[in-house]
DNA sequence: CCTAAAAAATGAACCAGTTTAAGAAATTAA
DNA sequence: TTAATTTCTTAAACTGGTTCATTTTTTAGG
């Protein structure tokens, strides 16, 4: 058993013991080190990614052969690349350990058998897609609507643990601008 | 019985004759004019679009007072503010008629009693909240892979159509630069 | 059909964020 | 504990895209 994913599902939907008995006995508990890859591109996506302990990074490699972050996640958060997984396609991100790294898979195999199982969990990761998607689209606004130098205060006030656990590098590069910027927003601050 | 729905429906899951009608009997139909508003910002999002004929935008306005378009929807899309939904809170943006618009309105309420009664619809919105966040993410890549020029064309390649439908400020609002740049690019294009 | 209003185009001055380059500081591995 | 590597900082020159002001074209309605 698995209490602390079981716990993150009943703020959702209620599952009785049996189901959640039997969800426990599909999901797959994976550990990696610091740097090493849950999904690399071009491998299909093997499911979805329920963190227990960790941090990790999603990123593409863009056309200028840089490394542009699209999603961190740490604890108790799902990740995927949803792409691959909806197209049953090769998956166009990697998704990498930034610590060491304990997750629960939920294999996409046979999942919308377990789904026809449990109902309720189909319901559950409606609302993990909306909720998502919700964030996507914050996002996009907040892209849009504000400075780099506004997003990074932004990023920084909402997610201030953050900022302690993975490199400003990254952080830079999640927020879509340059190492060298993100410096002298920093060097401001006083 | 409304068959441009159930047709859309039937491409992810297959419903019977029953629950084809039950769901209709759910929907209501509606009509807007050009420039009418389908949900304007401080209400509460009355439900999810589908639109059968016209054209919306879903727009906020930002805090320099500019109208910031996050999505467009044509036919056989649906549209809302699912933050509004989610989260039982009052819109933070405008989805507005570009052409005279009919839509189906699925209203919020009682809608987890319909899905209790239809597993199947679920799924089918699951389905289509998964695709949403794959495309806002893609879109995310692109913001940050590609210059605005790059952006245009790419828009222009995948979506010639939409260039006819609505008006190339609008586009130049959504694709995030001025209509000014827009201007400067097409100029360009001999 | 004509007019007023809305949308699109143009040009010049300007600025937020990039690029390039070099060095300093902090981590990691051995 | 040192060498190697990764991360962070600083600064100057540069550029993609904005702003502001004006003109031209298109659209809608009486």
């Amino acid at each position: 058993m698995y209490p602390q994913l079981i716990s993150h599902i009943g703020k959702y939907v209620q599952l009785t013991h049996d189901e959640e008995q039997l969800l426990c006995e599909y999901v797959e508990l994976r550990q990696y080190k610091k740097k090493a890859y849950l999904l690399e591109a071009g491998k299909h996506c093997p499911g979805n990614f329920f963190t227990l302990k960790g941090v990790t990074r999603m990123y593409l490699i863009n056309d200028d052969l840089n490394e542009q972050i699209v999603q961190f996640s740490i604890e108790n958060w799902w990740i995927a690349d949803y792409d691959s997984l909806l197209n049953k396609q090769p998956a166009r991100y990697y998704i990498q350990a930034l610590e060491p790294t304990e997750v629960l898979l939920l294999p996409d195999k046979n999942v919308e058998h377990l789904f026809d199982q449990i109902p309720k969990l189909e319901r559950y990761f409606r609302i993990m897609m909306q909720r998502a998607y919700v964030a996507s689209q914050r996002r996009i606004g907040f892209i849009y609507g504000m400075s780099d130098e506004e997003r990074y205060r932004h990023f920084l006030k909402l997610n201030p643990e953050f900022v302690q656990r993975v490199p400003q590098y990254m952080l830079a590069s999640y927020l879509g601008f340059t190492p060298q910027f993100m410096s002298r927003i920093r060097a401001k601050k006083v």
